[in-house]
DNA sequence: TCTGTTTTGATCGATTACGAGCGATTTTCG
DNA sequence: CGAAAATCGCTCGTAATCGATCAAAACAGA
């Protein structure tokens, strides 16, 4: 039997129920442990199978890799970092834009754990429901309407879009898919990257947020040039990775670990 | 049976009942407690589940807990009862206002339970949280921005209206703080009171739920006459108490308590 | 046939999942 | 409020699985 047959057997088998293990490969298909687990490592790395312990499901089935909850969990260091520096740029009573990215989650969480009195206007549910049940009385929050991304868990869309340019900000922190050697933002979403094109336009100081994580992925819908921004701040990444940011000449904040050194690479 | 396999089935039962427990896990899949345990840490662990001594239930669940629960408690049988009234006049593919009432909240807990596949426009909070949380993907979701108003955990001002200006709905349910005896429909905060005016005006057949309880508060902002709506659903209520609804000669369905027969027939 | 390449199978130390025991904690109930 | 019951989760032993590595087999081309 032809490698390539057996793998497209093992699909069929994955999609009929659900999962394979490798036992039930070994002795349908009459191969080897070794061979099943070799073919179940490529089926995983084209993305058709999930892999797990003696055997692997679909991906659907585990599929909450790009959740909300899920994102919550990766980076979460850098995304406290970030959120540090970022409500340092904070003055009270201010009106921020907020969009719907973890980072941006994790800034509206030290807003409310310091008690700043502000405005808060974000398409992020999880943001929505954390000032509903956490924020002290002198935080206003202001929701962006439109149709809800369930990945995402945001909302999207033209009220969204229209409900934003209704709005004026002092700030805006926004996070990026990706960032490109030209200094293009981008993010895989078209109508996520609208909204965070509004924000930004709708904000006097809007600023990006950027972990290691978003810099290796590929967005397909440009938001604009980090131009566009007044300040980035970032943190785990290479001075090579902002070779955009610097030929645009946007101010970079890079945060450090905690012990290691101190913040404040560039102007800004 | 693959750990991941069995998570998924874990979800699975979550979802059908909004808890589990760890017993029921035991029998149902033939595991350990200690791995039932573990499994709920690591669900848990993904946002996917809320722990809970003795098992697990859904984490809009437990959130629910604490800001809703109070309000929810309230009258429950009597908006159970028009919730069930309510849904029955849904097809497939509706598009419907649902404000930010209580009644409301069940009413939109109910369209999920029975799966019915709709767009859901919304200024509740709540509802957004039910939606992201227990809908199935056949279920779309508008929310309407704005301000939030924290006491009912809604969304008003402009914004909102214009948003609601923006769509056309196949039904509105709207519930209302009071209803005098000329068939006026009035609410105590003038910005819900607006929403509710435009759920109603943007509706084909907007459709009013009241309990007793509605009719002894006093509101003072207008939203409108009674006739506006194509339809009342009542509960608990005397004859008198809808006087005005019968002078403005607008279509009332009475929903009786279970077994003590029903006005206006359907399964109660 | 010979030789080089690719695929498959077997070995084995390392890793991981599962279940049982048990003291600590929480809930229930008198 | 205190005691009994249920539940929790830490820890450890066992069994299954994993994947790196190397050898055998299948295959291709000269």
């Amino acid at each position: 039997m032809l490698g390539e047959a057996r793998r497209a057997a093992i699909v069929a088998m994955l999609r009929a129920t659900g999962s394979v293990t490798v036992a039930e490969l070994q002795a349908e298909l009459g191969i080897s442990p070794m061979t099943a687990r070799r073919d179940l490592a490529e089926l995983s790395r084209r993305g058709i199978a999930h892999r797990t312990h003696g055997g692997a499901v679909i991906p659907s089935i585990a599929a909450h890799e790009d959740s909300f909850a899920h994102r919550l969990e990766a980076e979460t260091d850098a995304k406290r970092l970030l959120a540090d520096a970022a409500v340092e740029l904070l003055s009270p009573r201010d009106a921020v834009f907020v969009d719907s990215s973890t980072t941006g989650y994790f800034v509206a969480r030290r807003m409310l754990e310091l008690g700043i009195e502000l405005t808060l206007i974000t398409n992020s549910l999880p943001v929505m429901q954390l000032v509903a049940s956490h924020a002290g009385p002198n935080v206003e929050l202001v929701s962006v309407g439109g149709l809800m991304r369930r990945l995402t868990q945001s909302f999207v869309g033209p009220h969204a879009i229209r409900t934003i340019q209704g709005h004026f900000a002092d700030r805006a922190f926004v996070s990026v898919k990706a960032l490109t050697e030209t200094g293009m933002m981008a993010d895989v979403d078209p109508l996520e990257a609208e909204v965070k094109r509004s924000m930004i336009a709708q904000a006097n100081d809007p600023v990006l947020l950027i972990d290691r994580s978003k810099l290796s992925a590929r967005g397909l819908n440009a938001i604009g040039p980090v131009s566009d921004v007044s300040l980035v701040i970032a943190h785990g990444v290479q001075a090579s990775d902002l070779r955009g940011v610097r030929r645009l000449d946007v101010a970079v904040r890079v945060v450090a670990d905690k012990m290691t050194g101190l913040a404040g690479a560039g102007p800004g």
